[in-house]
DNA sequence: ACTGTTTATGGAACCGGTTCCATTTTTTCG
DNA sequence: CGAAAAAATGGAACCGGTTCCATAAACAGT
């Protein structure tokens, strides 16, 4: 009988179909705890991402669920909402033998205590975070991102710049707006600007928020003339913003984001693309073969490429 | 030591610190397979949700998770991506034996086939759908939502009333937006209101869709005064035509939207609050009440109270 | 102190698969 | 046609817990 189910060793074709028969007859599906059991698998990959109230990890989650989908594995979801909860949730996570496997989104978490746990447990990383890690990862390059995103505008004729992002010392640890905000500061060193501090801010991760800040800044006697948001979300806020004080983009203002979530292409956003829900679906993929083949993905860690997607607030 | 983890059984308190004070030492955390296996529980919920693009399934996924999280059971998602998936999806989960119980949100689904596959797992289902279902289930209705939407305009003194929704034959099955239309129109109909086909439109579920919608009701010659958008997606969208066309609101035009996603904060939109994260957290208490004393809620059924938020939009 | 009763503890059976090994059946070939 | 080789199949052990039962230990009462 698991002969026949598991499809691999010799049986009579004869055999073959009386099995079928009789499991057919009884209504016969097999109990997954016993075969985890014996087996020493639980065809199961957890996912451990934040409180995924960020369109952006809901993409990521996307592209991992298309992929497991299509798998024998399931997956569970382990989102956590205050940051204390990481430690706590990756120990049951580890402990439970619950999982074949790991994929984290953008939590920062510590490498040393996983692998004391559990060395064996296969763990793949998506999104840059605050730690160097040693596990696979998936990640972008926020710097050069973040330069890619000013040169366009520069190379658009803008002189004065703006920034605004989320706070870059935020409880979860994401890294991603300080890392952005660096290549913007490093194109405007670059082609020889000047960075006015008074068009830079920072605040909650929030439309509201960038609202609110994207209005001070375009209030000010003098204002820049594009302004590169962080995030995509925020840029929804920026935008809000620049219609409430009456301005046009991008002839008065432009403004670029980051991300390329769904909510870009119905604002006509121009932004600096990352590929989210690919990103989640590399990562299952490359988890599935790590699994199967016992084996690491080759070049174990993979920053992915990035573009500018022209639309209309540029 | 299965008597001491599980705290049940009589032990001197010796022997219990002995055995806690080796497990300690070995390092030894239960390997939850065998434990399924013998227990016959698996600890895992299973949740069904489709493609959740949407913040609604979003808030209540969250609302699920916040309770899950606290106990001991984990949480495995099953997001479908398109409409035929339910089944296969649904044969799966109820076959596999892997899950100690369901939630599905907003999925019809055959509720013959799932009590004939396998009658004893507990289902819940959350929100409005098109099957009657003998499951326990936690709804809103949506008829008197739409209708108090609708008379909300109609006391502030709107008289000429426009309508935006997705489509009602969409291939989930989703039943909101016909259920709030209906209620729309019986609200007219009370109050003696004509209705005006051209200002009704139904058309995809994107914010790029309800603002062309929203574009080619609102230039018509006589345009109406006030539009009841059926969901708080959509409703941005028909925001976004009213800035397009240059329209005030909410003196040229009124909206009230339905739902209360987090966005209709920020967007200061008026809707009609039902209460999704709340919906997600009472489905997985009822399930986590119902796997612990096997016994079914109380009132089998709920459907939560419904109210107007008002904000800048009416 | 001894028996009767209660409480604690070790051991065996069991959950339902997989896998390995021994046995039986079939095939191959001299 | 018979012996050796190959293939198919049934059976036992095992995965690691839980639970039930029997035995052992502690306690109580006369």
């Amino acid at each position: 009988m698991s002969r026949v189910l598991n499809g691999s060793a010799q049986v009579r074709e004869e055999t073959r179909q009386k099995v079928l028969a009789a499991i057919d007859e009884l209504n016969f599906s097999p109990n997954m705890a016993a075969r985890q059991l014996s087996g020493g698998k639980t065809f199961t990959i957890g996912v451990m991402t934040p409180f995924f109230t960020y369109p952006s990890f809901v993409e990521r989650l996307t592209g991992i669920q298309d992929v497991l989908h299509e798998s024998a594995y399931d997956l569970v979801l382990h989102s956590i909402r205050f940051p204390e909860q990481v430690g706590r949730q990756l120990h049951t996570l580890l402990t439970r033998n619950r999982v074949d496997g790991l994929i984290v989104l953008s939590l920062p978490f510590s490498e040393e205590e996983t692998r004391r746990i559990n060395p064996d447990l296969p763990i793949i990383v998506i999104d840059d975070t605050q730690a160097i890690t040693h596990y696979p990862s998936i990640t972008i390059d926020n710097v050069a991102g973040g330069e890619l995103a000013t040169n366009y505008l520069i190379e658009r004729g803008h002189r004065t710049l703006g920034f605004v992002g989320d706070r870059i010392d935020n409880p979860f640890g994401f890294v991603s707006t300080r890392r952005r905000y660096e290549g913007f500061r490093r194109a405007i060193d670059q082609a020889g600007l000047r960075l006015v501090d008074d068009w830079v801010r920072f605040g909650e991760h929030t439309q509201e928020a960038a609202r609110q800040n994207a209005r001070e800044i375009l209030s000010m006697e003098r204002r820049p003339t594009a302004i590169f948001v962080s995030i995509d979300t925020l840029a929804l806020g920026v935008l809000a913003a620049i219609d409430d004080l009456k301005l046009r983009v991008p002839d008065d203002v432009a403004v670029i984001g980051f991300d390329d979530i769904q909510a870009a292409t119905y604002m006509h956003l121009t932004t600096v693309r990352q590929h989210l829900v690919y990103s989640g679906q590399l990562g299952a993929r490359w988890m599935l073969d790590w699994l199967d083949r016992k084996d690491l993905p080759d070049p174990a860690s993979v920053a992915l490429p990035l573009e500018i997607v022209e639309r209309a607030t540029v």
